[in-house]
This record gives structure tokens, sequence and C-alpha cells, in this order.
DNA sequence: TATTGTTATACTCTATAACTATA
DNA sequence: TATAGTTATAGAGTATAACAATA
């Protein structure tokens, strides 16, 4: 990586336009947290599949796990996922018997989602994968160099525009 | 962080499902790599548009700068992108004179695909927006954690899975 | 008979907005 | 008149495979 750093600072007007793409490629964090997300994706959804759940389930049912008792507009506003795409989801894991929608209280044209006991009871299999999909892809890390990526994941993170 | 970890590892069976989610979210390396990648693309996408250039179009340009004179399929294989989905991309690039295929001479069912002129006088434009994006994404972290994570990336990147 | 690139077509996803029923 | 949720529909993006030309 320092080659590649130098590479970058080593550069001139007359550097080849190849050299200068890769050291861009490869100097570019953005590009690397693509690729990475994309394999973790791959991976998650790989597993998600043997439980007949595709990502859009899982990222609802973890939401719900966290806070149930929510309207769908709620919901939706926590994950950027628009109301008719919350709706379809809804009607799916209604369907596979994973969340439920109640009447409100207060509101006739409200729903309040929850998970249903079948629901949390898949939770904790999900947890478990989640753990073993960030276990194998932070493999080649040693123990000290993950913390410290957690660390810098959660600076990043916390940032204001992230 | 290290309260956070520290969460994970205080979790018993009588844990609440909110908590276990919580932590199980925000300990996750994965789902900070979703989000902050996720974040990365929609910048570089509103910056392409200044360019009228989409994400596909970028790429297969950063490809060909790194490397021209490929076929489709060899284009195609370096950033797994099927070979419809490369004939129309090139289809609209050739259209706005960026890059050129040209007849292979060894076989006459290839085409060799070429950066034009312009396109070459584009990449600059496009590494200095790599940049840019990169820059305001690091913002949050100071030199030596930018390093860091780069050295961490790269030893991602390197993994035979990734 | 296999391969390169193109095209047709179907399928999925996403986006827009119309609609129902509330408030 | 505005809101919550649903639905219809259009458009974009993606996948499958058929196809023509070539090897």
């Amino acid at each position: 990586m320092q080659q590649l750093l130098s590479m970058v600072f080593q550069m001139t007007k007359d550097t080849p336009l190849s050299k200068r793409a890769k050291a861009t490629r490869l100097t570019s964090a953005g590009w690397h947290f693509q690729r990475l997300a994309c394999v973790v994706e791959r991976d998650m959804s790989a597993r998600l599949a043997a439980h007949g759940l595709k990502i859009d389930h899982f990222v609802i049912l973890m939401t719900l796990a966290e806070r149930d008792n929510v309207t769908q507009t709620q919901l939706g506003e926590g994950i950027s996922m628009p109301n008719y795409a919350i709706t379809r989801a809804l009607d799916f894991l209604e369907e596979a018997g994973l969340v439920e929608r109640r009447k409100d209280a207060q509101s006739r044209r409200s729903h309040r989602v929850f998970l249903t006991q079948s629901g949390s009871d898949l939770m904790p299999k999900l947890f478990a994968t989640v753990s073993d999909v960030n276990d194998a892809f932070l493999a080649p890390l040693t123990k000290d160099e993950r913390a410290s990526l957690a660390k810098l994941l959660v600076t990043l993170s916390a940032s204001p525009d992230a």
C-alpha cells in the first residue's frame, strides 16, 4: 500500500494514463468499499435464501427486532424504503407468518407492525447468520486489525453525511 | 465502540431481542460497509451526472483507461458485467465519442475496444472526481486513520473470495 | 460444433401517481 | 385539505436465450 501511495505522489503529467488509472482505482477507498460491500451482500443473500428471505425482508425484520409497534411510514423512514416497497415486503412477511399488522388504536388509517412469535424465534438464527458472514469477511484480518477497522467504520458512519 | 463490543459479550439468553438486534447491527462490519458504500456511490453518481455518465459507463472507462485494446468479452470479465450489458454501454459510450470499436485483426467476430482521444482527455477529470469523492468520504478521519484504513482495505480486497 | 457479439424478450425492481379510507 | 396505506402502471434495469456471423 505504501508503494501505491507513493506511486500516486510520483505522478506527473507524463505518467501514462494506464498507470494513473490503476493508481486511482487501487488507492480509492470508495472503490474498495463498493467491491467489499458487494462481496458481503452476495454472501448474505446466499445464506438468507436458506430461510426463503431476501435482503429487503431481512432489513425489515432487523428493524422490527430493534423496535416494533411502529407504523409502516416510520418503518420505511428508518431504512429509506418507499411506502409501496414496505407494503409489498410486509405482505410477503405477513404471509410467511413472521410479522403482523395490527390496527392502530388512535388512527384507523395507520397500521402498527409487529414481529410475530415465529418472527422473534427466527431472529437469533439471523443474528448468527450476520455473525457468520462477518467472520468470513474479516477472516484475513488479525484480532487487532478487526478492532481498528471497527473503530474506523464507526467514525465514518457517525459522520453527518453518511 | 468498546462499549458496543462489550455489549455483545454481556449478552445472555435473557437479553431482550431489541438490544441483541441493535448490537448485531452496530457491530456488523458488513452492515457498515453496505451503508458507507451506498453513500459513496450516491455521491459518485451525482458527480458523474455532470458529465452525462452513469456508474456503469464510468467503470468501463476506468477499465479501458487501465487497459484498452481488449475484446468485449475480456472487458466484461474484468468487471463481471454480462455481454449484453457491455454491448449497450459501449453503444452509449461510442455514441458519446468516448470509446471506439475496431475490427480485430485476427478474428472477424471480435471487436477491440479503445478509448478515443476525447475519452482519454476526459479521464483526468474523472480521476479528480474519484479523488473528490474519497476526500469527502474520508473527511472524518485523521491522516493516520486514513492510512490504516487504506491498509486494511487492501488486505481485505486481496483475500481470495473478495 | 463452439464462440463473439447482438438482439428479442421476459422478468424483476423501482418510481410515479392515482386511489381508498381515513383525519 | 392532508395523511396512511394500497394499488395500478410505467419505466429502468437485469436475465435468458435465441440469433447471425465467424471460428
